[in-house]
DNA sequence: AACGAAATTCAAAGCGCTTTGGATATGTGC
DNA sequence: GCACATATCCAAAGCGCTTTGAATTTCGTT
């Protein structure tokens, strides 16, 4: 076991011979000190065990080599499996790169106070923005801070003034909705999230729109809203099949909730694929390995459940994660953004209309 | 709004004519400051809208303010919403108390490095173990740092040296055994978590006593031991029932696989209460609400779907937390430790076995 | 051999807070 | 009115790092 007790700068230097300048020098890789003992440092350190406190390299240099993540904590949305993958994903990409996570939970109207706290107080380097709405007032917020953020997500059409890493969302919903109409689906609804979530906003464009070409009004009836939720997706599906003419298929914005339809269905003896068609947007959740493998014995589902648009919201936490980085880097940078295009993959939930 | 730039504790001593000491004094509650001073002080601060700078009063103090959550991130348990669902309760009672989450992913193996170097940087003031296993040793390791810590759940049997907060998970599924035997049923299956974890473990302890009591030999054909998902549920309920003589009832470990063995039921052409009986353990999990009010316009279910020993994981959290910062407080008290019982509740899942 | 440039190294001044050991003002008992 | 206790307040010394400005070496040139 190496030596127990923290050794600091100090005693590293003396025990060197050298002065702290250039052990300082030595270890954060400046170009003005000789390789030679460079090295001797190097190797010093790691055999002493040496770490340099990161509340006074913080102190000196205004640097704390912390993310923050606020999440917003409504009676409604807790902090939600969704979150969990993402940060999941981001987690990996700080710690690959010695950034650690400070994860604060807040109301939405607390978090412009918050965020003023946070640069204040120099806790974090840099925030990612979760659950962006139409018109998000935190952009404007952090752009007047000069917090280097990343939005997961977009808040507005055009323009936009801050980075930003999104799912096409509005095409994938048009995929989804065209995919059932080319079945021969003509009632189709959509179970869609909250809808002053901006990406909720968008999928729903992209359904209305497939639906205006393919000659078919929007029918309110048919279009629910609300926090993706498993109970949410099962009174939605209850409530749409009371309808007098309810629907011969669903678009849903998360498994969660279409996990609730499939149990409403089977509540009225029927099954998603054979008497109503399903298609979920599947953020590739890790508890419900929808689109990986199973961890069951090697038994490797080949055909998912449900049909679906897919992209992975893990793979979406390291994305963003390093792009945050790289702005941290480079806070003058130009303004990065990106748009991955969901997957589609067909599944055991969808079929033509039944025939009456 | 108010002053923008940051003021420190210098600027704030001179605008009030007072010496840096006594104004810090002032504001942290020591009791050698004239109650007219700590008033004005206290004003001032609040009107210069100052805050002491967190990583000074870090380097000062050798405090951080932060609560270490260090969690696993292995190739089968991602960081998952049971995860999430503490972390929200947890969150809840640092916000109160001026603390942060410090969050770090890292492997079961390189949790124990991870410790000793969150301790040499000071970097938090104590840590919650989560899942911990039968021996972890990561209890050793946090005695011996000398760290505040909190145990979500227990590792040992008797004579526990550490502190540590759980359900008692063998009385609940000895309970929702019994109650299943009492319905008649006969051959009755377990879907467990993974039994490296105490906890699942002990679950097993609590199903197989009350097997034994009933006279019945645990069968090792009707015990699953998995990680706790959606499609792990699937398979071994799939697999369960291609026994010869396959279960009547099953006890499952969470709501997830529990979600999974009704899917699997329904590919059967089954319905759980119907068919099969299913008992699920339940967390509250946010995201399923299935204990919480349904934030569904106001249709509150009565009847939980599933019939469930119930415990929320969400209050946990706050527990586990509070405990937490009270050791922090006072780190040389008696160790505490606290048992829940876990609740039960009859769904629409359960009933007598069907006559053949 | 001497000189200016380039390469290294260093002493010391912060960063913003807490805390020790005094200093000063206030109050008490005789 | 004086010695002493008590209540307030303060100057200065850290905490461990980074960074400025200067000092020292080293080296290629003429």
């Amino acid at each position: 076991m190496p030596a127990r007790k923290a050794i600091n700068l100090k005693m590293l230097s003396e025990s060197l011979g050298l002065s702290q300048t250039t052990v300082s020098r030595a270890l954060n890789g400046f170009p003005e000190v000789a390789e030679k003992t460079r090295a001797r440092v190097v190797e010093a350190a790691a055999r002493l065990n040496y770490r340099p406190s990161p509340s006074a390299a913080s102190l000196a240099t205004g640097k704390s080599r912390m993310i923050g993540h606020v999440v917003s904590l409504s009676e409604h949305i807790m902090i939600n499996p969704h979150f969990a993958d993402f940060i999941a994903g981001a987690g990996e990409v700080y710690g690959e790169n010695g950034y650690d996570i400070l994860l604060r939970l807040a109301s939405l109207e607390e978090q412009e106070r918050i965020y003023r706290d946070l640069v204040d107080d120099q806790r974090v380097d840099g925030v990612v923005v979760h659950g962006p709405l139409t018109g998000d007032s935190r952009i404007a917020i952090l752009n007047a801070l000069g917090l280097p953020f990343v939005v997961h997500g977009r808040s507005d059409e055009e323009g936009a003034d801050y980075c930003w890493m999104d799912v096409n969302n509005r095409r994938a919903f048009h995929r989804a909705t065209n995919f059932l109409l080319d079945l021969g689906h003509q009632r189709i609804a959509l179970i869609n999230g909250l809808e002053t979530m901006n990406f909720a906003d968008r999928r729903r464009q992209g359904y209305e729109a497939a639906l205006k070409e393919a000659g078919i009004a929007p029918d309110t009836r048919l279009m629910h809203s609300s926090d993706m939720v498993e109970p949410y997706g099962y009174h939605a599906m209850r409530t749409l099949m009371e309808l007098a003419e309810p629907p011969t298929a669903i678009v849903v914005a998360s498994v969660l909730p279409a996990m609730g339809v499939t149990r409403a269905l089977a509540d009225l003896g029927l099954r998603a694929g054979e008497d109503v068609s399903v298609i979920a947007f599947d953020d590739c959740l890790s508890f419900l390995q929808s689109g990986c493998r199973s961890g069951f014995g090697g038994r490797v589902p080949d055909i998912p459940y449900f049909t679906a648009v897919r992209s992975s919201i893990r793979e979406a936490g390291k994305r963003v994660a390093q792009m945050l980085l790289d702005r941290i880097d480079n806070p003058h940078g130009p303004l990065q953004s990106e748009l991955w295009e969901a997957d589609f993959v067909i599944g055991q939930t969808t079929a033509p209309p039944r025939r009456r």
